[in-house]
Order: C-alpha cells, then sequence, then structure tokens
DNA sequence: GTCCAAATGTCTAGAATCAGACCATTGAAG
DNA sequence: CTTCAATGGTCTGATTCTAGACATTTGGAC
C-alpha cells in the first residue's frame, strides 16, 4: 500500500447492492395509466427518461468485464485483448480500464502478467453452489428486478428464434447452431453453464443484428448470478437438452411459431426452477 | 452570438453521422464462427466487448431529449420536468442537462420560461416529409444499421406482444390497450404517428418490465427518422388499422403464438413500406 | 401590493476521464 | 547474447462532469 495511485483507493468490484432506496411493491399497476391513455401524454417517459449512465465509466466497465468473464466469453486461462485494443474497443482511456482491470485482479479474477506474450489472463471458475448463495444473489437484486429480468429474457429470447427460424440460414451459421447444441450435449459438468449460454447467446448472433445479439447477451447476464447459485442436477439437465433440441430443430425447420413456442417453454421451466429453489 | 458559454461552441443536436468507417458489407457471415463453435470461446466478445458508453454525457443526454420530443412522449406544448427533477431521473448533473437543453433551445425545439410555471416547453412538430428526406435519413445510418433495427425492433415487439398475451391482465390494463388501439384509429393525420407510437410503446410497458419497455422504445425509436421521412397514407392506414386490431385482439385473447404471428405480419409491412420508398 | 413558492440562471471547487507521450519488462528470433 | 516487438506501467495537462450553494425571475395567493 506505498504508492496509490491517484484514485479509486477502495475500489469495490463487486459493486455493493444499489440502495434499492424504497421498498418494493410488486409490479405496481399504475393506475393513472389508463386516463390519458388516448390521447393525452404517453407514459413513455418512464422508459425514455431513465438514467442516461448506469454509472461511472469505472463502475460500468468492471460490469461488463466481470460479465464476459462470468459468462465465460473470455474462458479460464484465456486472456483479454490488450489494453489498448480493449480500450478502444470499449470506448473509455486506457487509465480507466486499468483501473478496472486492477479492481477485477485484486478481487482474483485476473492474473495479469506484463512484457511480451503477457496479458490480463483470467482465473475464474464458477464456485460450486452452496446453500444460500441463491437469496444472498436475490438480496442484492431484488424481486421486482427479478420478474423484470425473467420477463426481458423471455421476449428477447422468444423473439430472437422466432426471426431466426424465419431467416435463411447459410450452411455455415446452420452448422454452428448444431454445433453449440452438440456442445451442450457433451459438456464437462463443470463447463455445463458455459456451454448452455453458448448456445443461448449463439440464438443472438446468428441472426446477424449485433443489437439484438447484445439484448441476448444482456438478458441472460441478468440472471447469471441466479443461475449460478443454484447446482446443476442431471434430471433438469436431460429436461434441458430435450428443450434444446427442440429449439434449435424448430429453427432449422424455419418454423417461427414452434421456435418462440420451445424457447418459451424452456425459459418457463428455468423460470419455475429459479422459483422453486426461492420458495 | 455574443456570450458564448464555457464549452460547446457549436453543440450540435444532430450528432454528425458517424464515420462509418469500412464501406459496409451487408451481413458479413462470419465464416470463422464454426470453427470452435462446440466449445472454444464464445463469440459473444462482440457483444460484450462493445462500447461501454456511447458518447459523452451532454451528447447522450441530447440524444435522449430529442427522441422524448420525436416519439411524442412529451407533446407539443407540454414541458419537460423541472431540471432538478429530470437532472435526477437521467442520473447527470445539472449542469450537464442544461447544456443539452440549451442546445435543444437554440436548435429550435424547446422554448424556455424562468419564474414559476415556467420550464422548458417542447416546440416541435414533426415535420411534413419532403422528397429525399428518406434518403437522407439513410444515409446517415447505414444499410447495415438499418437491417440491424429493424431485426431488433422485429424480435423485441414480437416477444414483447408474446409476453404480454401470456399474461394475466388486469381489467386496467386491458383497458390502456384497447383505448390506445382507439387512439390511433381516432388520430388526425398530424398526429397518427404519435398515436401510433404510444400503441405499440404500451405493448411494452403493459408487460410491467421496465427493461422491456425500454428496449420497444429504443427499438422504435431507432426508425423513428426514417419513418417521419415518409408520408403517412390513406390505404397504408388503414392497413395498419387491421394489423393492429389483430394483435389487440390476439393479447387480449391470451393467444401468444397469434399475438407474435401479428406483431411480425405488421412489422413486416412496415418493413416492406421503408425498402420500398428506397427501391 | 406584498409575499412566497417554484422554477430557471450562475458560479466554484473538486473529482473523474481523456489523450498521448514515455518507461519497463518479457520472451522469442536471429 | 543481442535485439526487437509486444505488452503492461507511469506520468502530465487539458477537458468534462459533478455537487451544491446562491441569485434571479415569475405569477399566483392573500
Amino acid at each position: 500500500m506505498d504508492s496509490t495511485p491517484a484514485r479509486a483507493p477502495a475500489p469495490r468490484p463487486a459493486p455493493e447492492p444499489r440502495p434499492a432506496s424504497a421498498p418494493r411493491a410488486a409490479v405496481r399497476q399504475d393506475s393513472k395509466a389508463g386516463d390519458r391513455a388516448a390521447d393525452g401524454a404517453l407514459t413513455g417517459g418512464v422508459s425514455l427518461l431513465r438514467p442516461v449512465r448506469a454509472g461511472n465509466a469505472f463502475e460500468e466497465t468492471v460490469e461488463r468485464l466481470l460479465q464476459a468473464i462470468k459468462l465465460g466469453v473470455v474462458a479460464h486461462g484465456e486472456k483479454l485483448p490488450p489494453e489498448r485494443e480493449l480500450a478502444n474497443r470499449l470506448g473509455i482511456s486506457r487509465v480507466t480500464l486499468r483501473e478496472a482491470i486492477r479492481a477485477l485482479q485484486e478481487a482474483g479474477y485476473l492474473d495479469v502478467r506484463r512484457g511480451r506474450y503477457g496479458g490480463a489472463f483470467v482465473v475464474y471458475r464458477p464456485p460450486r453452489p452452496r446453500k444460500g448463495d441463491l437469496r444472498r444473489a436475490l438480496t442484492r437484486m431484488g424481486e421486482d428486478e427479478l420478474e423484470d429480468a425473467l420477463t426481458f429474457r423471455m421476449a428477447v429470447e422468444c423473439g430472437a428464434a422466432r426471426v431466426l427460424a424465419t431467416t435463411e440460414l447459410t450452411p455455415d451459421r446452420r452448422e454452428t447452431l448444431k454445433a453449440r447444441l452438440a456442445g451442450v450435449n457433451d459438456a464437462a459438468p463443470a463447463d455445463y453453464r458455459r456451454r448452455d449460454i453458448a448456445f443461448h447467446l449463439a440464438i443472438g448472433e446468428l441472426t446477424g443484428s449485433p443489437l439484438l445479439a447484445a439484448a441476448c447477451a444482456d438478458a441472460r447476464l441478468r440472471v447469471t448470478d441466479l443461475l449460478d447459485a443454484i447446482p446443476v442436477l442431471g434430471p433438469n439437465i436431460e429436461h434441458a437438452a430435450v428443450q434444446h433440441a427442440a429449439i434449435a430443430a424448430a429453427i432449422l425447420d424455419g418454423d417461427p411459431e414452434a421456435a418462440g413456442r420451445a424457447v418459451a417453454e424452456h425459459l418457463e421451466g428455468t423460470a419455475a426452477l429459479l422459483r422453486g429453489f426461492l420458495a
């Protein structure tokens, strides 16, 4: 602790649970909404006048990198892109990026080595879930937020699957989808979640729409902590395998409705699983 | 041009067209994707290592407010919330917000009055579209980006409709949906777009998921400039009315598949209309 | 007519962020 | 063993953004 850098004397890589100011009230049904529905002001203000930024650049960067690590986008043993390039891609200055990396390093997610062939290597494996993890994770995000995340994910992934099933897919892309499906089924237990994520993200990415791909990734990572907190059980895996197969089949068949339905069923199952562990 | 303020000597409320560096290649099909599909690195990096922020706070704020105005969330003659409150909701400092408001004022979107009952009043009506507007709007965003936006919107709105049709709706919410539908049908031509937007946004908002509502708003505003650039024609309105009715009916019926299909058809129509004007 | 509340307008000090130049370390190639 | 290229490490000055105090304007209530 000799030469403390300019800022962030105690950076918090796991951003403290937000104040969550008001006590939550399940899905408030804004009763005034109906009044001026026909022609008055739109209620849209709620969605448009929301915060422009989620936090300062440092916090958002830590969050992003942590997501990339937890989702397995950069797997254990791999390294992040060089600082200069990464800073560029993230649209932030190198200084800020380095602060974020340092925070993740101190939190034990990264191992930074210098010199040629150096870099920021990921040293992190999803921990075996322990009892109480789920409760703790839920406390951090709140019930409303969970419902929000689940609903969001349902909509976005169903939509993506539907779109993908409508698209004329190149052989390349068909292969990718099949490979990802096989990947999940072949996965060792320790790697299951990562492969599962890969399959789900593929649906978004194969549409060729960066916006949609980003939305799918966003939707998924909002439930990562929760899902990481429940054990991967045999029967669930088998159940999921059937559903995954149905999703892939519907997409490859070019049947949008079936694709949407299959995804909905699958995610409904996941949501039920989560709720089950909470009850 | 006498007393130039501290910063932003020439704030650009309509952000200059991004460099769009490389010549566009329609939906690049990344042929390397298949290789490591099964177990290697996810391609997800594309979505996760994207820019953390879209610009500086000032630019993003201008953009947001402009969207709120163009989407009609704050209609002509209404005023924005007080600066302090708005700055709070947007999560930025009052100084930054004021700069954004000033820029919009100088660009002729807002009329700011002080004193009690003062505020920033919207003085803007969507201009009558003129020939060439569409081309110009498209030049600003690029073809890839247009396809991206259309795909994104398709997925998100279909998903939202599906979710909404699955939900048990309160009478209140059913009424809101019906009212918005009626609103579009009753609209004077000048107000048509605003009411149309209101109907579409309602689908997202009624799900009760802020994330989903925001995604729907985001999806819609990415095509606002384009849609504002094509005239509102009688036959199209009638066609849209039928489709709107089908969407609402499917949702109120609780038929997710029909809802998804109806939205897909409607948006396909809109997309075709756009492409038609471009061909 | 006076007062007051609600709004915009102004200022300042300090923190966060940036761009870019330069230094230090490392491991491979020659 | 020397050299070199790729990488992380450090520093600095300028810019942007923030928080909060304080000033001014306005129109209604009494």
